[in-house]
DNA sequence: CCGCCAAATGCAATTTAATTGCATTAATAT
DNA sequence: ATATTAATGCAATTAAATTGCATTTGGCGG
């Protein structure tokens, strides 16, 4: 029996060696932050990530800029739910998706397709180049209806 | 010949009556407002459409609660292209539509028709209510592009 | 036409996510 | 091990948006 390889966690390893692809350097903080964002989907709020992060390891700035940076190499991707803090999840690549997400608790639902390809392709006959788009649909969720109906009152409006 | 009703902007005059309808009270600040809005497409952040209105006319905070107030009814949509600052356009109501916007110039094009039905639906089916969506195209357009290739100097990057 | 009153406004202060400056630390190449 | 310079920590700052409160004004009843 050939001795087995740490199996470990593939997608991390391979963000940062995109790192190392791209120059930059594998620290810390940025090795705990890729660790948060290739094991749970999100996306998250930058403050969600800094208090994932054991406590001391790095500053919140320190968040702010690695996202930054992975972003820039497309490492991570940054998602804007209009609430007033962009969140960020890890960029798989190959397989474009969107989200559903609950205007009352902010849950989100993945929806792992994407109809704006037609968009893009009329945008680059009209001349447009390095085309992308952003995409989400805003709702409330199951959970919230049921709590609402308890609670008895009417929702509070919210972004969307 | 009968005498000719003014027949000025329709659509202000039909927007000043959604603001009676609804209790609120056409001040000047917001009929200038209404003015701008009903006769450039825009959509424009909340200092542009200050900065249209006549010097002394309101306060920038008026424009800020004018515009939220026209949101909750309906008068006014507000976008969201991802550069810090929210934009507000007149609120067709009928036909919903999306942009192309230039991440160079910021310019914007307009696309009169919605591809984001069936993801709306797809939500609904999923058991969410008051599903809603977002969507924008980014990319450089080609005025851009001319000046980008005048230069010789690639282009900044900016969110999209 | 006049006066009332809640809605709307002006101005200043505040909030808060995000950014920047700069001295220090630490990752990587040689 | 040493040099290089990217990355970080901490504090200050930015800027869009919001809030508090005194004042003004639009719309209504008389
Ligand atoms: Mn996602
Ligand atoms: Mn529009
Ligand atoms: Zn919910
Ligand atoms: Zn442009």
């Amino acid at each position: 029996m050939p001795p087995s390889h740490p199996p470990a966690n593939s997608s991390l390893e391979s963000a940062l060696q995109t790192l190392r692809d791209h120059q930059a350097r594998v620290t810390e903080p940025r090795r705990a932050i890729l660790t948060i964002l290739t094991s749970e989907h999100g996306p998250f709020t930058v403050e969600e990530i800094y208090q994932r992060i054991e406590k001391g390891v790095c500053d919140l700035v320190t968040v702010y800029r690695s996202l930054a940076a992975m972003e820039e190499i497309n490492l991570v991707r940054r998602c804007d739910f209009g609430d007033g803090a962009y969140r960020y999840e890890f960029n798989t690549g190959d397989h474009h998706h969107h989200h559903i997400i609950c205007r009352t608790c902010r849950s989100v639902k993945t929806l792992d397709f994407c109809v704006a390809d037609s968009l893009e392709r009329m945008a680059r006959q009209l001349g447009y180049e390095n085309v992308t788009h952003t995409l989400e649909i805003f709702g409330v969720c199951v959970n919230c209806q049921k709590k609402a109906a308890r609670a008895g009152g009417p929702n509070p409006a919210v972004p969307g």
